[in-house]
RNA sequence: GCGCUCGUAGCUCAGCUGGAUAGAGUGUUUGGCUACGAACCAAAAGGUCAGGGGUUCGAAUCCCUUCGGGCGCACCA
């Protein structure tokens, strides 16, 4: 719809010798009207003009129209310069019936379909998960949705920590207890690797003992690569479960141990740029701390196993673009990598992309601890969000199993993705398992009640040209904003613009069917269309809630 | 010390590539179930957008500065 408004503007100021680079906005006075240009301040500037005298010209040009009511009911000069649309009932409706009868909503598709790779979860091995390992996999989640839905191609890697001084603290552990591989189970990962962990701060040799097994590790260690594949068994399958729960999926199930094939050509390549300090190879950088490519006692770190696996994914599979979901913790980590990424070349023509996440907080403010180990564990919060949902309600301790999943599914991905991606959050456990106001179950709660009344009566499909109140017209109008929506999560990487249209809709909605009374209706012409633009909505809202990963239970 | 980031209603957060009167949820107060479901709807109250300065016809939004929080600064990831 406002590509549409855009087009007939610009035509009209190309004309007028203004240009054609305006911008329609959904207006912020929508009791004057549904759209606005602000383009008339801008144009006054750049012509030296009074821009009344702009604005009228292009509103007259507008009202000559001749096809002026196909689109429009009134459009007016308001203020100091705004030109005010509102458009008429049978554009908004017409765009909802190629709404309905389009693919993806009519959602247009790129001029060129391109490739994005995207790098999110990165959960260590032998640690368990935890509510950070949550943000990164749904937002990551979710933006690959996006990215598919508006046409191109994504290709994702859970890119496993899986090499690093961590395995070597763990078999450090297992050296310790005697054990041998038969004996590992995830309960005793899970107690050993903060046990040592906590032992190298207070002990330098214990420290010195795992780098060295690391280094060992990496160089190849028959004993050591047995220790690690088994670890890496048992403590992938149990990450793999909680992003099965999650409904968080990757292509690719590479880790860092992955990339160290590919060290040699990367060192290769970089050769020019590698120097020697400290007993250490590093790459100096301007102005930021150098890139320390490998350590003096001969281990690599995971700036060597990222520069290596961005050589290993654009040899491979070619990728446009190349994005990170980490926390905004790392970001000087990446603007190293990336600089030397594109300082040499590697790089060239791929569009490299750090989205960092906010850390999650507790309620003191404060970051979860990772090292010490006492983070929550993405388990436990599981079972607590489902227990503390089993207070809710009486009725909900009937529910199935299945049911209840797909409700404390999308009361955490709601809660969460409706925070800005980028900035911290503080993790509250009430807020998190709430059940009213802008969470998931009222967004569930609400498909379920337009569900409801479309089984009531057979829809036929017809939409005539009447709008037939005020919050009628609303969700019209409101259902048209989805491209906008999902542009914006698309653009900026940021799903909580889709979370938002989601509430939005489903709060209209949710008005809609309380302020109109359907299935009672004896204007059958009117029955049939409301039942169209909740047919429409509901619609909308599965195929979107599809791209943040929550389901709709069979009822709540 | 250097760098990054944040500060919006009691609380948790949107809005930030400049537009008209700053929005939600929650909490507080009040009204609504003989209706297609009250996990809902309607209404009220609640703001020096951290402070100051600047740019602009117009600033929560851009720039500078002060204060206050958080984070990061070669051989952890």
């Amino acid at each position: 719809m406002i590509e549409v408004l855009e087009r007939i503007l610009n035509e009209i100021t190309e004309k007028l010798g203004y240009g054609n680079e305006n911008k329609v906005i959904e207006s912020n006075r929508p009791e004057l009207c549904d759209f606005q240009c602000d383009n008339v301040f801008k144009l006054a500037k750049k012509y030296h003009k009074n821009p009344i005298e702009i604005g009228e010209a292009i509103v007259h040009a507008i009202q000559t129209l001749d096809d002026f009511c196909l689109y429009f009911e009134k459009v007016e000069l308001a203020g100091p310069g705004f030109i005010n649309m509102t458009v008429s009932d049978s554009f908004i409706n017409k765009c909802l019936r190629y709404m309905q009868e389009s693919e993806h909503f009519g959602i247009k598709k790129p001029l060129k379909k391109e490739t994005y790779f995207l790098d999110y979860g990165g959960p260590n091995v032998a640690k368990p998960l935890h509510v950070g390992h949550m943000r990164t996999a749904i937002v990551g989640e979710s933006l690959k949705r996006i990215i598919e839905y508006m046409g191109h191609k994504t290709i994702s890697d859970v890119h496993l920590g899986d090499y690093g001084l961590q395995i070597g603290q763990v078999i450090y552990g297992i050296l310790q207890d005697g054990k041998t591989e038969e004996d590992i189970t995830l309960a005793y990962l899970e107690e050993t690797y903060p046990k040592i962990s906590a032992l190298c701060k207070e002990d330098e040799q214990v420290k010195n003992a795992c780098s060295e097994i690391t280094k060992d590790l990496q160089d190849g260690s028959i004993q050591y690569q047995k220790l690690f594949k088994k670890i890496l068994e048992i403590s992938g399958n149990d990450i793999k479960r909680l992003y099965r729960y999650l409904g968080v999926s990757f292509d690719l199930w590479q880790g860092e141990s992955d990339a160290y094939p590919y060290i040699p050509e990367v060192e290769k390549y970089l050769e020019a740029y590698i120097k020697d300090s400290e007993g250490a190879k590093i790459i100096p950088l301007n102005e930021l701390p150098p890139l320390i490519f490998r350590k003096s006692n001969g281990a690599y770190l995971y700036a060597t196993t990222d520069l290596a696996t961005i050589y290993e994914r654009i040899t491979k599979y070619h990728p446009n673009h190349i994005l990170y979901i980490v926390d905004n913790r790392q970001s000087l980590h990446f603007k190293q990598v990336f600089e030397v990424c594109e300082t040499s070349k590697l790089t060239e023509g791929v569009n490299l992309e750090f989205l960092g996440y906010g850390t999650v907080n507790g309620l003191d403010g404060k970051p979860y601890k990772t090292r010490s180990g006492d983070a929550p564990k993405l388990d436990n919060l599981f079972t607590q969000i489902k227990e503390l949902f089993a207070t809710k309600k009486d009725s909900n301790k009937e529910m199935s199993g299945e049911d209840i999943d797909k409700i404390v599914n999308a009361i955490l991905k709601f809660a969460d993705l409706q925070n800005s991606r980028e900035k911290d959050y503080i993790f509250d456990i009430e807020k998190f398992s709430n059940v009213v106001g802008k969470t998931g179950p009222y967004i569930l709660y609400t498909y379920l009640r337009i569900d409801k009344i479309l089984k009531c009566e057979s829809i036929k499909y017809k939409i005539n040209g009447i709008i037939y109140n005020e919050i009628d017209r609303k969700l019209r109008l409101q259902l048209l904003g989805l491209e906008k929506a999902l542009t914006s999560a698309f653009d900026e990487r940021k799903p909580h613009y889709l979370v938002d249209f989601i509430y939005n809709t489903a709060v209209l909605a949710n008005q809609f069917y309380q302020m109109n009374h359907i299935t009672g209706l004896e204007d059958e012409e009117k029955k049939q269309s409301w039942l169209y633009v909740l047919y429409l909505t509901n619609r909308i809202l599965k195929n979107m809630l599809e791209l943040v990963m929550i389901d709709i239970p069979s009822f709540m």
